[in-house]
DNA sequence: AATGAATGAGTATTCATTCAT
DNA sequence: AATGAATGAATACTCATTCAT
């Protein structure tokens, strides 16, 4: 009689006490919605782990719906993924070719584009991790969707230097290829910077894109110019 | 263009050395060798399919030894991970330090120290990939070793433009702040320029510093001599 | 002379219940059913073996299942096994008390609570072989589970000595330690006796009791009443 | 040259820092002597984990030699235990014999006896452990053995028992089958009060052999002087 | 007599995916 | 439309045991 008995006397309890059917209800929602809800937590969940050791329970319970339903609605795990990949590619783009689209100017679409980039970047880091933080090689259909998805971006920013390439005139014909560099260029300065900025909560998306141009644009407008650096004689 | 995995000595494999022996007699090296030569293996696999993706079977056949070995010498695929890390790190660091010591004034070891790196990461990819293209969170003590990592090659960058900057003078003061912004961009550009370069093997990794500092050097270079860019007004 | 699993409801399974179903279509049964088979399957395991060379598979096949199964409702070895002790011990306890419960006088209380427990053990062999014999130090939270189960059962003997002893009265005064030594002295025997029931199936738990009482009791009696053996001179 | 470089410029050593040879130079022992070292870190390596749990490196290593050396000698995991467990019950046995053959009288043997175990047991708790508290069923070779052992310590125990009986003389004629029983109580209650006294260190070994010879051989004596306990009418 | 190097055969645990309702 | 029950197929890690010196 010292010591109470762990479950009622003569019962014996399950031990996990999880009941055999939980009472919450789930909500009826139409397809398109469901949709969108389980790609928003696949997002959340890839960018936080990455697409290996993202577990899709994890994207379910997150989405506030049972796994088959996951499969239901996006076929599997690899599937899944592609649809965040598509949406996430294609809003980004949007964004770029949005803000790109108001800048006015060459010179004015480039600043344009690459502000709203690190604002889209600043307000959906998920999207851009998922997009461009992904170990390589995590199957054939993967590869080719990122791979697509960064191409995507990378065309956009291509196309903005070379208009403002051609815009900004100058004795130094620069060509395609040099505009792809330029571009590979900004792009990974940019994926980089979003790093920063994550410690420079302080400096505005825009502020850190006019930090960019003077250190990249004025490079380019003054090679363009003729100043062109040549390495040390060894 | 696959590299041959390296020997303990960090050297490049000799190209007599071909692995062309018979498939089991080669048993029996003292640790230190295996050592290495699991890490080699482990480099390759841990870069061809990201840290979860890779498995530790594949690591240890193609070390050509069981895989207990793998555990009796690493402890285990995270410990075997960090080994990876800290070994890559330490040479990417060396090489680039190794390089910006013979460069003679800033500029000239700033363009050195870049050479270098590219000179590197052309080489040996599979260090640059393992060091930057992991999928976020792999748990707490990897990720740990990243930044430690990461923050190495940053540490290094940093170090010479803000004795580029220093030397360069002008009339526009930049402080710490702005080398490591800087920094961030040039590390940025060069981690995409490799992907750049993977698909123009005929430029030298000389060739792409150039183009490289043309961007980004002679526009420090502008804003140091009082160009700054500001937005258009919008 | 095994004992067939017992069903969740802690009867012993009834005879008309014979495990000849087909083999598969047993499945879909409700989490709290499934859950206290497995426990069934596990008690059988664990005794059999011990907790380190228990096999969950054996588990797993045992109760008509996939491991996945046993991890998703109990979640690890560990778990299982602590499920299955906690279950078991709460079975005998609950045993024991109800049956000393309906023993009337301390003297009686006494005899029913020990003829109990020789009835639960003769009937769940492996319930007391999973308490009381495994190999030390099996990890930390088994260890802990282990004492918990084992003290409950001592204290449920400690109680009723001291009561037994308090109402026996006599001139010599015992104090809660003697009845914990004598509890130990008791469960200890009892534990031995188990193995001597089992090559003795012909001797009732009744009459096993009876003899346990007349050996220690008689003595406990006397040495009350001042009958007090001590050592011979050396 | 802020961080200062985790290997000395350009070397890449090994990780793990392990050297290929330790220089600690091993002892040359008689194989006699070499193997009772043996046998003492095995006994206190299953004393601690049981047999399953026990390691056979941690063995080697607390003997201070290599595994090969074990194996060697003892020819296996299963043959380590068993001579473990011979050397361990004859010990036992001797102790106890020598002491009740010291003992003079039946009642003086019986307690000399127990004394001695609890002597015995109190200066070698790894000795009891390793003989008494090992999980059921591992292996036939290991079962036998143990068996064996157990059945030895219980003959003596039973003897005792038997000639303390028959020179108690009395009205009631117990037989063998009663010595039998009550030497399985008797090692029993000594089993559980090991326990007992691991929590009493103040009690000495002879204090708790009173104790036990108080519960259980006054009830004894007062069966055969004919006070029958009989359960109380239902 | 003694050991560093090496491994075959497990074993616990996880996870994407499907089934029955 | 939705889910609880269930599993095949990995995968990291361990350990008794042996080989070559």
């Amino acid at each position: 009689m010292r010591i109470p008995p762990r479950t009622p006397l003569g019962s014996v309890a399950s031990v996990t006490d999880k009941p055999d059917r939980p009472d919450k209800p789930r909500r009826r929602l139409p397809r398109s919605v469901r949709e969108q809800e389980i790609l928003d937590a696949a997002l959340q969940v890839f960018s936080k782990r990455g697409y290996r050791a993202a577990v899709v329970d994890e994207i379910a319970e997150l989405a506030g719906i049972s796994k088959p339903m996951v499969y239901l609605y996006l076929g599997s795990k690899e599937g899944l993924f592609i649809a965040c990949v598509r949406r996430e590619s294609a809003r980004m783009v949007a964004a770029f070719r949005e803000a790109a689209d108001a800048g006015g100017a060459p010179e004015g679409r480039l600043w344009a584009g690459l502000a709203a980039f690190f604002r889209h970047v600043a307000e959906h880091r998920d999207s851009w991790v998922v997009l461009h933080r992904q170990a390589p090689e995590q199957g054939e259909a993967i590869a080719h969707e990122l791979t697509a998805a960064r191409r995507s971006v990378m065309a956009e920013v291509t196309g903005l230097i070379s208009t403002g390439i051609a815009d900004a005139g100058g004795q130094v014909r620069l060509g395609a290829d040099d505009a792809d560099f330029v571009a590979h260029a900004l792009v990974g300065a940019a994926d980089s910077l979003t790093d920063w900025m994550e410690r420079h909560p302080e400096e505005s998306p825009e502020a850190t894109t006019a930090r960019l141009m003077n250190v990249m644009w004025v490079g380019m407008r003054n090679v363009l110019a003729g100043e062109i650096w040549v390495p040390p004689a060894d």
